[in-house]
DNA sequence: CTCGATCCCTGGACGC
DNA sequence: TGCGTCCAGGGATCGA
């Protein structure tokens, strides 16, 4: 599951692999998770400036070549949906960005034209030099969006700090200005963006707080080892090439390492690597949380709004 | 403001 | 072998 440090790591090997290549022409299959599909033709003839990663998301940037007509010689494949960079009326204006979230089993990567689409393949842009940047999805709970300059703005906009650029000060204000528990606050996007339920569990275990604390009654001291060992874990995550645990597979296919070194996720009853004590899953805010009941311990009832009178 | 519930979607695990 | 059932989960949405 696509988390920031999965992310990172297919943004850089898209960097290796395809920055500055042109989009000759658009095929897309099926589009539900396409925000505007046919704004997706706009890509042809665009080039790919730069690859940025932006929370879970990635952000390829583009630069509009002004190349007379693209007659794309791609051969005459099956052209039901074969988009193609036509008259040069649609000429965007402002510098424009394709948005991808990998949801959950998305994959993004260049191939060899002459290998068969996957069966999830739903996007795959033709490139000047032969190949083609494929979008692969089963379950297509990922996102894809064409967005010029105005909407990207407002769209990245909505999105909290960056966990790994963030101050230790903004961190603990973050943290200790919400009151809802932590692991909600974790995954929130607009409070930190990047963080998902793999790292925000160990993180929380490398830290020694329980997922059900609530964010306002984290101490100062707590929030910055929280934060100094999310830091040091997603570092360590994208050295190692994200986690891989069913699905996720970097920009040439290959697996991560870093599920290896998981301390708590998806180690229900296993020992604690701490205190040998066994390691438990709940549910906190809708999703499973391992974590370890001697090291993180379980805060206080929490207090319901008591009515005075009903 | 925060909560849980529900939906989206498919593959994999599991039980019979 | 082949069903049916449950579950995983990021994010949007909705009512409480």
């Amino acid at each position: 599951m696509p988390e920031l440090p999965e992310v990172e790591t297919v943004v850089r090997g898209l960097r290796q692999s395809i920055l500055g290549r042109k989009i000759l022409s658009v095929w897309i299959g099926k589009s539900d998770f396409i925000d505007n599909p046919v704004a997706l033709a706009l890509l042809a003839g665009q080039q790919i400036e730069s690859i940025e990663r932006f929370g879970k998301f990635m952000l390829l940037r583009l630069a509009s070549v002004e190349v007379a007509s693209q007659s794309a010689n791609v051969g005459t494949e099956e052209s039901t949906s074969v988009l193609e960079a036509n008259d040069a009326s649609s000429v965007p204006a402002s510098p424009a960005a394709l948005l991808v979230h990998l949801g959950m089993t998305g994959q993004l990567g260049p191939s060899r034209a002459d290998v068969p689409f996957d069966k999830h393949t739903h996007v795959s842009l033709t490139l000047d030099d032969g190949r083609e940047l494929r979008y692969t999805d089963a379950r297509r709970f990922g996102r894809m969006a064409y967005l010029t300059a105005g909407p990207l703005a407002q769209e990245l906009a909505c999105f909290g700090a960056d966990p790994l650029e963030v101050s230790a000060a903004e961190f603990a204000a973050r943290v200790r200005s919400r009151n809802t528990r932590i692991k909600a606050l974790l995954l929130d996007q607009t409070v930190f963006r990047g963080v998902g339920n793999i790292y925000a569990d160990e993180s929380l275990w490398r830290a020694k707080i329980h997922p059900a604390r609530v964010g306002t009654r984290i101490n100062a001291k707590e929030a910055a080892t929280l934060r100094r060992v999310l830091q040091h874990i997603l570092n360590r995550a994208i050295i190692m090439r994200g986690s891989s645990i069913s699905d996720f597979l970097d920009a040439n296919g290959e697996p991560g390492e870093y599920q290896r070194h998981h301390r708590a996720y998806g180690r229900e009853g296993k020992p604690c690597y701490r205190c040998r004590t066994p390691i438990r899953r709940v549910i906190v805010a809708g999703r499973s949380s391992y974590f370890c009941p001697k090291c993180q311990r379980a805060p206080r009832i929490r207090k319901h709004k008591r009515r005075q009178r009903s």
